[in-house]
DNA sequence: GGTTCTTCTGTAACGGGTTACATCGCAAAG
DNA sequence: CTTTGCGATGTAACCCGTTACAGAAGAACC
């Protein structure tokens, strides 16, 4: 390939010229300590003066680390998940890991991939957002065969850490705020059915109906798939019906979305003539028009515990198959006001 | 460290079980064609049944390729930024190189980090999507230290292949539309002065407007920095004057929408009062209300181009600072309408 | 000064693959 | 049967750090 000159600065050469042996150089850089000031600085100059960069390539095949791990995410584009990301590469960072981005678009086969990473050693662990445990990932004996975290959408019965939010008190919380405006006729827009976040939502959602001792009415319940075009269909499959429902509990705040613009274009205004509240607090949820009720998650902190698991576990922590449940804030917007009398 | 067993079945091992030698493993699992059919099918079985992965940190180490890059975005949870990682992504996994998810949240000590990761070879080039050259990449005489693209946001005069749209074109392209609507005076909101899109833009705003022989009007400019909250600032600055524009074309879509939100609030209806546009043609772009008249940026096809430009210096092809531009499309929908009389 | 202990430094093995080179075996050619 | 040639295989060096171990130098003590 191309000519030369690609030769990088190595160790020896550094010890050559610095008039010392590689492991002192090696001491130098990463136990200082153990090097004597006079020889220290005299090392450290020469490092400057070749700008010398110890490829870490050789270092962490040496320690069996790459000090880089994986984060499977169904969906990039979803500023959800960015946050997340970064509350995953804020603890990274810190404890000097990189962050390999997965971006699955909720394909197995990618998955696999880089399941594949981590088995090969080009990664450490592996942070799984989807509430699916990649195949590759379980052990012939139902125990791990990676070091790997889930967190947001729950895997049920996954052998792994967990983290996330209780979604069955948070819809508990959020219904039990419509009910106290005084609305009697709550719709629900659901998200998939493979998705366990909308049973438990649902399970909160019942709760308190049963709390308010309202009876649960299954025409009320719509299906949808966290897209702002679900949101839209499933608002139109209930205001067909003879009695509608005065508010709106959208499972996500997509949905609420696209539930909003179809009450809009059909000439019902938000919150006068329907309340409508969503489910994430996403950037969009507080500019658009009316701004979004709808519950906080704590992505950020979400992201800090999963990473702080993950390396635990990648310096001997034994994988407990716990739940971590992070708090969530209901946030009052405009969108959700009593009903018309 | 806890137990044990963490000993990785190495090659050594499979080729003592299969009864030949390790080079013999190696080339069964790189070069399959360098081996005899019998060998190949002994050997392949022996690495199925003790589950061999080969470690590639080891071979990476070996071959001085860490077969991984870094891509460099200032905010990852823009949508934006979202489609063209997957670009990226896609084309890296074609050649077998993972990618490193590099938030910079516009900061430069975060941006240096990830060069520093090029520079110890735990990846082997970078793409940068914000318009800066990062500190450490360049090397003394003025060239390239790291392989290197630049995407999306040109760096000026960069000694890199750039990626990107003719943003002059593009938005004179716009403005000539809105001028064909019928309308003279059109707003224009900026994004942030320290992107060079901002000056392209306005500098096809311009042209468009003197080809149709209408003077220019300084009181029709406004500032913002590309988010909602700053669209919304600059719509009101611009209604405020005497004489307010019938139309905006504003420099994303993000403040396309606060200016969109500005309006509604102020009684003006989107189109039938004032027209809006955008540009970047976001997902958001088509569901909100009304649909956004805006440019489509070829985002999944930057991407790609960017990681095949990266690619081909990697190996060994010279980094030729060349301008690499993709074509646009203007995308009208319901939100640019000719203005009333 | 001699002895012991401590601190610093150097030598060399090591990690797990890849690959240049040598060797071997076998088939085709003479 | 010998020679030649080629494909298949093995041996061992190599990549660039880290680190166990040994040896050297210096400090402290008697």
């Amino acid at each position: 390939m191309s000519s030369s000159s690609n030769r990088a600065t190595s160790i020896r050469q550094v010890a050559r010229q610095a008039g010392v042996s590689i492991a002192t150089v090696s001491r130098a850089l990463t136990t200082p300590d153990k090097v004597s000031d006079k020889t220290l600085k005299k090392v450290l100059a020469q490092v400057e003066r070749s700008r010398y960069k110890p490829n870490l390539l050789a270092r962490n095949f040496r320690s069996k680390r790459a000090f880089s791990i994986v984060v499977l995410v169904p969906n990039i584009a979803n500023p959800f998940f960015a946050e997340i990301i970064r509350g995953i590469e804020q603890v990274a960072q810190q404890h000097g890991y990189a962050v390999l981005l997965g971006d699955t678009e909720g394909r197995e086969d990618r998955e696999a991939y880089y399941v594949g990473l981590v088995e090969t050693r080009q990664a450490d662990g592996l942070i799984q957002l989807h509430p699916r445990l990649p195949k590759a990932a379980r052990g012939a004996n139902g125990t791990l065969d990676i070091p790997l975290v889930n967190a947001c959408e729950y895997i049920e019965d996954a052998p792994c850490p967990r983290v996330g939010i209780d979604n069955a008190a948070a819809a508990r919380e959020m219904t039990a705020y419509l009910l106290g405006l005084g609305h009697k006729r709550i719709g629900v827009i659901l998200g998939p059915d493979s998705s366990p976040l909308t049973s438990d939502r649902l399970r909160g959602y019942k709760l308190a109906l049963r709390s308010a001792k309202i009876a649960a009415d299954d025409s009320l319940i719509a299906q949808g798939d966290f897209t702002m075009s679900s949101g839209s269909t499933a608002a139109e499959q209930l205001f067909k019906t003879r009695q509608p429902p005065t508010a709106l509990f959208c499972f996500n705040d997509e949905m609420a979305l696209g539930a909003i613009r179809f009450l809009k274009r059909t000439g019902r205004a938000v919150p006068q003539d329907v309340s409508v509240v969503g489910f994430d607090d996403i950037e969009f949820a507080s500019f658009c028009d009316p701004p979004l009720t709808t519950i906080e998650q704590p992505t950020r902190e979400i992201g800090n515990k999963a990473m702080s698991l993950l390396f635990d576990m990648l310096n001997g922590g034994k994988p407990e198959p716990t739940m971590h449940t992070l708090p969530i804030k209901l946030v009052v917007r405009d969108s959700a006001a009593p009903p018309k009398r």
